[in-house]
DNA sequence: TAGATTGTTAATCGATTAACAATC
DNA sequence: TAGATTGTTAATCGATTAACAATC
């Protein structure tokens, strides 16, 4: 399975740049909202509590946006993050797991507006296939094949329990998803070409754990 | 507001760090449930596809709870990490916005396995006060106050809308609140004293959505 | 004891920040 | 033009990895 982690793009940009995307994106927006029409490195760097040296680094990771003794402009470049983001092109989505979760995801109307599509919903509990959320019923598994052969699905979010999360995964692959977004608790072990982004809301919480106890223990 | 960010523990451990931590405690916790004794860092490398080198870094940054020539006992270096995560302890939590995804994470049990106690949940929907989600009715935000100040509230998870976060988040600081699990999708501005854990869904996905557009678009 | 594997120091790598020449 | 601010190179900082002496 030597597979080389590099080479997919020209030049690979790290994980830390794409992280940091999706928040100017947001700031920016509500800049845009507020009829700002341009923003100095400087002037983001006071708002979002980032060096400036970082947003002009960052930014020109993707090309020249700015304009040297203007700063950029806010519309243009709240465009060109959105469109580097994917965020122009539509995704069709499909939620696997129809508990309290998958449930409260598939009403979030936010993820619609961005481009990502919600088109079904599967559960292997026959108690509420049937059920409808958004209009659309859920699913017994036993259709996801031929459902996704035939509605063209790009993204599956994974809302199951950690037990099944694997196997429902492989079956995932071998019906050809692009990506998975990963809310069960388990490090999913597939091939590169699928893109997995994890959520694992109990580290998350961990991590505010750590930082509480280990704050309110000082003074020692 | 000078303040020290640093100086608050005898050495302050680095987020990368504290952000393995859960992962290290998942994977033990699951070797714990094999029934396997020991382990050693090249072992646990190989299965969490991270350097050797890094673990008994990460790990020797609280303590050697190894041993020469054996490795790790695997219950012992479970509970450790639990303990340094605050898992020996209990939390009591409360969730501000009883909409989908308010009440989902309510009637997640896991978090109460680990010590987060779900005391209640708020919200300024008449329509929906009174409502019961594991036998706790949503109380209005009236009663947030009383409410804190009656049932020693550690933690508040947050799923309001965005544009209400802000002020809900100064009424919990206000009430002495000590970590906040921000879901609405803003920076929240608060104390350093308060800790904040944000998880940003659309973020996340976004960050999904730029790693399969950049990776379908190759062999340019 | 010899072998294994840690704890820890030193080397490397990558990411962040600073500085400044280019240029609008 | 002079002033402002970028794009970009160089310096710094921190995090990861490698190496190995300590030791079980």
């Amino acid at each position: 399975m030597l597979q080389e982690a590099s080479a997919v793009e020209e030049r690979e940009i790290s994980q830390a740049v794409i992280g940091r995307l999706p928040r100017y994106f947001r700031y920016l927006g509500v800049l845009k909202d507020e009829g700002i029409e341009r923003v100095s490195s400087q002037e983001l760097s006071d708002i979002m509590q980032v060096t400036a040296s970082q947003i002009r680094q960052d930014l020109n990771h993707f090309g020249g946006f700015g304009q040297q003794g203007y700063g950029y402009n806010v519309e243009h470049l709240y465009e060109e993050i959105g469109r580097i983001l994917g965020l122009d092109k539509e995704y069709n989505l499909i939620i696997i797991g129809a508990g309290h979760l998958g449930q409260a995801l598939a009403n979030y109307m936010n993820f619609e507006r961005r481009g990502f599509i919600f088109k079904g919903i599967f559960d292997n509990n026959p108690a509420i296939c049937g059920m409808k959320i958004r209009n659309i019923a859920v699913r017994p598994m036993e259709e996801l094949e031929t459902f996704m052969r035939e509605n063209d699905i790009d993204i599956a979010v994974l809302t199951v329990p950690r037990d099944n999360a694997a196997a429902i995964a492989e079956q995932l692959a071998s019906c050809g998803i692009k990506a998975i977004w990963n809310f069960a608790h388990v490090d999913l072990q597939l091939s590169k070409e699928i893109q997995v982004e994890n959520v694992h809301l109990l580290d998350s919480l961990m991590k505010l754990s750590y930082n509480l106890a280990s704050h309110s223990e000082d003074r020692s």
